[in-house]
RNA sequence: GCCGAAGUAGCUCAGCUGGUAGAGCAGCUGAUUUGUAAUCAGCUGGUCGGGGGUUCGAGUCCCUUCUUCGGCUCCA
């Protein structure tokens, strides 16, 4: 007899070679219809999986990440079959569960495959689904699994028996498809109720560029088909949140193919909205003590040799630009801290005069290879909210919370609730990657974990994510697709400040090395911008919204009157406008909704007489009757409190 | 860059096996003067991404090029 203890705390016994779902069975009949795997002393195994020594046990249903995870896996497994049996011979690589769904790597040979024959795949695969085929687990001799695979002809197979050690190499087999494979699996195939391939795509084998590209085929799994409609119908809510098609809408920016891929137009609503950010930013930073730099598009290429970025990103640049007499080279600017580094040195420095930080919205241009553009999220010229923050060591700690604060201040004021904030330390094995002493990285990193941990942020720590020249802390958002994007960083670089020999005099009357602070809270603008586009679904908070109010008169009769409450709110600093169309009220109220303009004020006969506006807010309706100077104070006292979250 | 998909009016899209380019919205003109999510009528608008080819004839078939979209980190 074997002890097993549940969740619960529990401790049942049972015979020797029971199963996980036989034990769930012996609590309820339903709960075994359920359980797709089993977490046996924090291991995930097979339900089917007999237990032979004592246990804690945590039956895994669809509601578990694990059982997700267990289930979309062996839906890798049976989208392998259905595609082995429509093309006998091609090659399998791997075949993971991931985020949302599964994939599995294919070598199709000479044919390719295309998305119009994933609905024959699917078919297929519910077809063989319905067989509720067992996933029946092997344990098998190296020798026997590469001769397998060399009977296959499977050479990824056998480059992954490569890495693995005789004795712990197990098969599983669903129907007339077997794998090589670690598991766990679901019990059988008739789990699997609803199964939807999304897309085909290339990718390398083991992810590296000099690789064969294989055929990679991304599908999602569930156990009832209510489910998948509604993930296909939440898929389907995230792309009306694409930037890129609010931005079109709400006329904030456009592309050309004669200005050129990457290269983003911002129209005259996506200006201004910018604008307010820069100024909302630049405020802040004139509080704290930063100083504005302006620096040129262009630079000698000298400049980049010496801070290093040349050698490391030169070759996959934009080509110089040459002076027609001299010949002498040009680079686009692709950062801007050497720039600052040289405004920098422009004078002596003394260990008073230290922290200086000079601040610039610098626009920079980087050549992306054409297939990574994406959106105003991956552009080749951008605007970075830059600064560089020159310090003592003894300065770092001090100066980086000020940074986080005003990171918090951004976050706060534009709604970003959901971030993730990332440290990025060294390599704790091999720290020959990294250029400075262990003396002052230690206080770096230090400087970074103790400012986090000071300012409450929920962190994650990665060791090796750090920048050759110091560690850094990245704010991470998701935007509408999940797609995780880095936003805010906080930099410690001593790598420059060597390269560019600055110094400031001590107290001792010795030169000594500044450390630098790269910062950007929002990033890059662009990049900035779209995330919050997403995040808000275009319903930006109302000190940045384009327009934030619009006047509806009902008829061309109360023009005059709209034009007058327009002056009115103008004057208190509100920006909207009159939609004086000759069109009906109904009309008017819908296309402004679908603008997504937060305040109509509906203006005609009685509002005249009483010199008021009937106000109807974005989302919500009606909500009655203002005064103009009471809904000006309304409005001005929520921009207040928006802009003011971090100080609450 | 590589794999796959797509490009038709300002926008969203239709156009089957090749046979005179279509709709809705937007825009313009006129009528209507409107009370909380689409008033009616008329009109304008396109080298079907560009170039080449096959054909009596190409939006449709072939080649080429550009742009856009999905992916190229998740290690059996």
């Amino acid at each position: 007899m074997i002890k097993v203890t549940l969740p619960d705390g529990s401790v049942r016994e049972y015979v020797s070679g029971t199963t996980s779902l036989e034990v769930a069975r012996s609590i309820s009949e339903g709960l075994a219809r359920n359980v797709l795997a089993a977490k046996i002393n924090n291991q995930v195994w097979d339900a089917t999986r007999p237990l032979t020594t004592d246990a804690t046990i945590n039956l895994l249903t669809w509601d578990s990440l694990e059982g997700k995870e267990t289930m979309w896996h062996s839906t890798a497994h049976l989208m392998a079959e259905a595609l082995e049996s429509f093309y006998p011979g091609i090659k399998f690589a791997i075949g993971p569960p991931v985020e949302n769904g599964f994939y599995y790597d294919i070598d199709f040979g000479d044919r390719s495959f295309s998305a119009d024959e994933l609905e024959k795949i699917e078919k297929k695969m519910l077809e063989l689904a319905s067989q509720k085929n067992e996933y029946i687990r092997k344990n098998i001799s190296k020798a026997d699994a590469i001769a397998y695979f060399k009977e296959k002809n499977d050479p990824y197979k056998l480059e992954l028996l490569e890495g693995l050690n005789d004795g712990d190499i197990t098969f599983y087999t669903q129907g007339n498809f077997t794998d090589l494979c670690r598991g766990p699996h679901i019990p059988n195939t008739g789990f699997i109720k609803a199964v939807k391939l999304l897309r085909v795509a290339g990718a390398y084998w083991r992810g590296d560029e000099k690789n064969k590209q294989l055929t990679r085929i991304y599908g999602i799994s569930f156990p009832k088909d209510k489910e998948l409609k509604e993930y296909l119908t939440l898929l389907e809510e995230a792309k009306k949140r694409d930037h890129r098609k609010l931005g079109k809408e709400l006329e904030l920016f456009t592309f050309s193919e004669k200005v050129g891929m990457g290269l983003p137009l911002w129209l005259p609503k996506g200006a201004m909205l910018r604008e307010r950010l820069v100024q909302m930013l630049q405020k802040a930073q004139i509080k704290t003590g930063y100083l504005p730099v302006v620096t040129p598009h262009i630079a000698q290429k000298e400049l980049y040799v010496t801070s290093g970025h040349y050698e490391k990103y030169g070759k996959d640049s934009f080509q110089p630009i040459n002076t027609p007499q001299e010949g002498e080279q040009f680079f686009l600017k692709p950062m801007n801290c050497p720039h600052h580094c040289e405004i920098y040195k422009s004078s002596p420095k003394s260990y008073k005069d230290l922290p200086v930080r000079l601040a610039e919205f610098g626009t920079v241009y980087r050549y992306e290879q054409h297939g990574e553009l994406h959106g105003l999220t991956r552009v080749r010229g951008f605007t970075q909210d830059d600064a560089h923050l020159f310090c003592r060591p003894d300065q770092v700690k001090e100066e980086f919370c000020k940074v986080i604060d005003l990171v918090l201040y951004v976050f706060n004021a534009l709604g970003f609730e959901h971030y993730t904030a990332q440290i990025s330390l060294r390599d704790k094995e091999d720290r020959s990657k990294y250029i400075g002493s262990d003396e002052n990285w230690n206080l770096a990193e230090q400087a970074i974990i103790e400012s986090a941990a000071e300012k409450g942020l929920p962190t994650v720590v990665e060791y090796g994510e750090a920048a050759f020249y110091g560690p850094k802390l990245d704010f991470m958002v998701k935007d509408a697709l999940g797609r995780k994007w880095q936003l805010g960083t906080i930099q410690v670089d001593y790598n420059l400040p060597e390269r560019f020999q600055l110094e400031y005099t001590g107290s001792d009357n010795q030169k000594h090395r500044p450390v630098m602070i790269h910062r950007a809270p929002f990033g890059s603008l662009e990049r900035f911008v779209a995330v919050l586009i997403e995040h808000c679904a275009g319903n930006f908070p109302l000190w940045l919204t384009p327009d934030q109010f619009a006047i509806l008169p009902i008829s061309e009769k109360y023009n005059a009157y709209a034009e007058n409450v327009k002056n009115a709110l103008s004057a208190k600093d509100l920006r909207g406008f009159t939609d004086e169309r000759n069109e009906k009220i109904g009309k008017k109220i819908r296309d402004n909704e679908i603008n997504k303009i937060p305040f109509m004020l509906i203006v005609g006969e009685k509002e005249e007489a009483e010199n008021k506006i009937a106000v109807r807010q974005h989302g919500k309706g009606d909500i009655g009757v203002f005064g103009i100077d009471e809904f000006a104070t309304f409005v001005t006292q929520i921009i207040e409190k928006d802009l003011n979250k971090h100080n609450q």
